[in-house]
RNA sequence: GCGAGCGUAGCCAAGUGGUUAAGGCAGUGGAUUGUGGUUCCGCCAUUCGUGGGUUCGAGUCCCAUCGUUCGCCCCA
């Protein structure tokens, strides 16, 4: 019979690339505590309106990408595309605004979109995330960016490409919108087949086409950084001086455009060179219409998201992350013996050690073998005579030292103990 | 959704229509029956993602399908 597999655009996360999940989550959870944000977490599915009138019914996203499907109780519900949506969802159903002041939340988990799989993009897929609601100030912008930054770099990335961008308000973009118009309906047979289509639908997203000769007539093409409101214009030169006060370098875009409806004025993107076509590690931007779209009251927000899976292979392009250290490995043959090792083992685990309990019942030699490949500190051997004796034998792996000691006694020598361990540690 | 490449063991692979599917890593048993790292010997794919077809003969050619990779699209 054949084996069941994974889903096209899933996959499993394992042990040994876990670790890297782990430091990416503790990173982020301490980074972003230190500057009082909190965690929250919101369903994984939602109404389908919510997606439709957050995101934008005329997107590629909700247009089709998403996971919809009726439940039992005839509900269209939809897997969430996108964390945003959700968390200013629950930020109006909950009041969270109603405080006063200004809500940091962060969160993470999987995310889906029904899209072709390739390196670094998942039909499941993981983002970690902020959200600042309640500020206009230029200075949550430059925090939010700041922070996305700062875990970055501390993960070990030094040669992230920051992309900067203001998208303006709408009535701004208004006029771009026109003005790009104008500018491009002429060359209209040259700009490549989606070009084409998007100049009725979304003229903007042509600036972010790949297409060389849609670039090329680009080049003489009006900017949006002309068409912003005086307003506008200097809010975005705040935004570009903050970053510079806290020493962030970035790279004006003006062709910097986001794929989802609910963007406005600072737009941002974090590229890596190493990723290949999905090189964006980290995107974000200023909504300041979504929460009164969502039926909330009016409220300006920042936010930003860090696709995990892409991170995560940036992370291993950049270093190997050592197996967990093992201090005893536990050796035993022969019935009262491997009892007696077991309830040791326990002991010792509920005294702080790391201990890995060698269950094969093979030969001693087998089991010395085992403990060499675990690296771990120090072997405990337990045999016929050490059961009778109610002793055990500590073998230091490193020197070949063995003494025994009455198992009794290892606990009130646990400080000796860790003291030696911690010995070991320091010279590796 | 579109275009192209690739699927041989847990991992890396050789294989270019001719009969027993190299090799390495890892694993495992032994030399070494209570003491590791080295070494030596043995074992580890009735089958090449899956299903059809062509052929006297298919891992090798053809078709379909699934998966994957790269690009487009999209986006984190």
């Amino acid at each position: 019979m054949a084996a069941i597999q994974a889903l096209r655009g899933t996959r499993d996360i394992l042990p040994a690339e876990i670790r890297y999940w782990q430091q990416v989550e503790a990173v982020a959870r301490d980074i972003l505590g230190k500057a009082t944000y909190q965690e929250i977490r919101t369903p994984t599915f939602e109404p389908t309106a919510l997606f439709e009138r957050g995101i934008g019914e005329a997107t590629d996203v909700v247009g089709k990408e998403m996971y919809t499907f009726k439940d039992r109780g005839d509900r269209s519900l939809t897997l969430r595309p996108e964390g945003t949506a959700g968390v200013v969802r629950s930020f109006i159903e909950h009041g969270l605004g109603t405080q006063g002041g200004v809500q940091r939340l962060w969160y993470c988990g999987p995310m889906f979109r029904y899209e072709r799989p390739q390196a670094g993009r998942q039909r499941q897929f993981h983002q970690i995330g902020v959200e600042v609601l309640g500020s206009p100030s230029a200075r949550a912008d430059a925090e939010a960016i700041a922070i996305a930054t700062d875990i970055l770099k501390t993960l070990g990335l030094k040669t992230l490409e920051l992309n900067l961008n203001s998208i303006g308000d709408a009535s701004d973009r208004d006029r771009f919108r026109a003005a790009l118009i104008d500018y491009l309906t002429p060359f209209k047979d040259k700009l490549d087949a989606d070009s084409q289509d998007r100049l009725t639908r979304n003229p903007l997203r042509i600036l972010d086409s790949k297409d060389e000769g849609t670039q090329k007539i680009l080049d003489q093409a009006p900017s949006i950084l002309d068409h912003l409101s005086p307003e506008s214009q200097a809010r975005f030169e705040q935004v570009q001086s903050l970053l510079s006060a806290l020493n962030i370098p970035y790279t004006l875009n003006p062709r910097l455009v986001r794929g989802l409806d609910y963007y406005t004025h600072t737009v941002f993107e974090l590229q890596s060179q190493d990723l290949g076509a999905q090189a964006t590690v980290c995107a974000g931007g200023r909504y300041d219409g979504l929460v009164q779209e969502l039926g909330g009251a009016a409220t300006p927000a920042v936010g930003w998201a860090i696709g995990m899976e892409r991170l995560v292979i940036l992370l291993q392009q950049l270093q190997s992350l050592p197996e967990p250290a093992i201090d005893f490995y536990m050796v035993s043959k022969g019935e009262p013996a491997e009892a007696q090792a077991l309830v040791l083992a326990q002991t010792l685990r509920q005294a702080g050690f790391t201990v890995e309990l060698d269950m094969s019942g093979s030969a001693f030699g087998k089991q010395f073998k085992r403990a060499d490949r675990s690296h771990a500190a120090a072997c405990l051997i337990l045999g016929d005579t050490e059961a009778e004796t109610q002793t055990v034998q500590l073998k230091w792996l490193d020197t070949g030292d063995q003494t025994a000691i009455a198992q009794a006694d290892l606990l009130t020598m646990s400080d000796a103990l860790q003291t030696r361990l911690n010995s070991r540690t320091r010279e590796a």
